[in-house]
DNA sequence: TCTGGGGTCCTAGGACCC
DNA sequence: TCTGGGGTCCTAGGACCC
């Protein structure tokens, strides 16, 4: 049996751990620059607050209704998360950390002795007695099913928090009342197409043959299918496989159009991704650049990108700061109001096997110490920066209600008088 | 005025190989 | 008029996830 636990609105219950006087009040948590609503507390979306909504549109009515607001913190989610995560770990020898707020854990065998709904129950109270985060357990013999638990534990609000699904009737029931759309691996689109084919729930689905399906759709709907029949398709992954790209990409508070601060504010961005590089202990041989203007304004779309491959793989910052800075003016249009701008790294390779290049002393040569040692001293809080970043010059990025960093900043700690 | 950020997998089609 | 068979690799685009 698969148990998947998820955390009930996680950075709104990230920002109640220390703030116990909002337990039972609206706490929703902003994007970027304060954007748009990305977690909303059970209070919030009781009063009508949807994900996604931009904020500015709904501010007026929420604050009126006594809610309380934050910017994003996610210095305090992900460690807050880690904590969880460490905590399930202890609990089941597989367990796959899924998201943020989500893992999938290995019961069988464990759960053979006191069985899967105690086991839930006592993971529910260890993470809720050791970090504070409400969870919700949904089990079931398939993640997909699991899934479909989780779903059903937050329709109905139930106050166990814990469901299992584990003979035919209980999971027929609840395929019934699952709407496709909340199906895991089916978003809109294809919920759209299946609509049309008179599939409106989960167990609609699951009485198809697979076969049509695969031919009709894809192989990865045939394994939802099969899944919510009990048939394991998806494993537990409790091996975290090494990322294949990163990126790191804003929106700007303010529109930018000046060149040399376009400059600087993209170079911290190849600063940081180059350091999730070196942590993830990759090297890599393709680097891109874009930047755009706005969806929502009225002048015309205009997105520029460039990629460029290196000759040889590479976790070095300055390396990758060369050939950005060389790309950014052949993209760059001075009539342009820029408004986000972001940094790829892709094509990568283990840092320890990297193959030798033909002729070396065309290229700098790689200093890792002095990458390792500028990454430590930022880790613990002494930033360094190359000559050509931001350093926090201007700042592209606006949260003007954010928490203080409780759990990873000695200045931040909270005080008990 | 104000609309997030970061990922993955699969498929089709083109280029190329023998 | 008629134009092989089998393969790999790469990329773009589409879909999904949180």
């Amino acid at each position: 049996m698969i148990a998947l636990v998820d955390c009930d609105s996680f950075y709104a219950s990230c920002e109640r751990i220390f703030r116990p006087d909002l337990a039972h009040k609206p706490v929703v948590v902003l994007s970027n620059n304060d954007g748009c609503v990305i977690a909303r507390s059970k209070e919030a979306k009781a009063l009508d607050i949807n994900m996604g909504v931009p904020w500015f549109k709904v501010k007026k009515r929420y604050l009126a209704k006594g809610g309380v607001v934050f910017s994003s913190n996610f210095a305090l989610y992900g460690d807050i998360s880690r904590r969880v995560m460490a905590v399930l770990k202890m609990m089941s020898p597989r367990t796959e950390i899924y998201s943020i707020d989500e893992a999938f854990l290995e019961l069988s065998g464990i759960s053979k002795h006191i069985g899967c709904e105690k086991m839930g129950i006592t993971i529910k109270s260890t993470i809720n007695k050791w970090t504070k985060i409400p969870v919700r357990i949904g089990i079931g013999p398939t993640k997909t099913l699991a899934k479909v638990a989780s779903y059903q534990i937050k329709k109905y609000d139930l106050p166990s928090r814990v469901l299992v699904l584990n003979d035919k009737h209980s999971i027929e029931k609840a395929l019934k009342e699952t709407p496709i759309i909340k199906v895991w691996g089916v978003g809109s689109r294809l919920a759209k197409k299946l609509v049309v084919e008179n599939v409106e729930t989960a167990w609609d689905l699951s009485r198809l043959p697979p076969e049509y399906i695969k031919q009709k759709f894809s192989v990865v709907l045939e394994r939802t299918l099969r899944e919510l029949n009990g048939e394991q398709c998806l494993e537990i992954e409790d091996i975290q496989p090494t990322k294949k790209q990163i990126m790191v990409s804003r929106s700007f508070a303010h529109k930018v159009n000046d060149l040399s601060m376009l400059h600087a504010i993209i170079n911290d961005f190849v600063a940081r991704a180059a350091e999730k590089l070196r942590s993830e202990q990759q090297k890599c041989s393709s680097v891109s650049v874009f930047i755009r203007n706005s969806y929502f304004r009225k002048e015309e779309y205009e997105c520029g990108f460039n990629n460029f491959i290196l000759p040889y793989p590479s976790d070095d910052t300055r390396d990758f700061l060369k050939v950005v800075n060389k790309m950014l003016p052949l993209m760059y249009k001075s009539n342009v109001q820029y408004s986000k701008a972001g940094v790829m790294l892709s094509s990568f390779s283990n840092s320890s096997t990297v193959q030798d290049v033909v002729f070396p002393e065309l290229h700098q040569k790689c200093n890792s110490a002095l990458m390792k040692t500028m990454d430590k001293l930022n880790y613990y809080g002494y930033p360094v920066y190359l000559a050509s970043q931001n350093a926090g010059r201007f700042n592209p990025i606006q949260r003007k209600m954010v928490s203080p960093k409780y759990t990873t900043n000695w200045n931040d700690l909270p005080l008990v008088r």
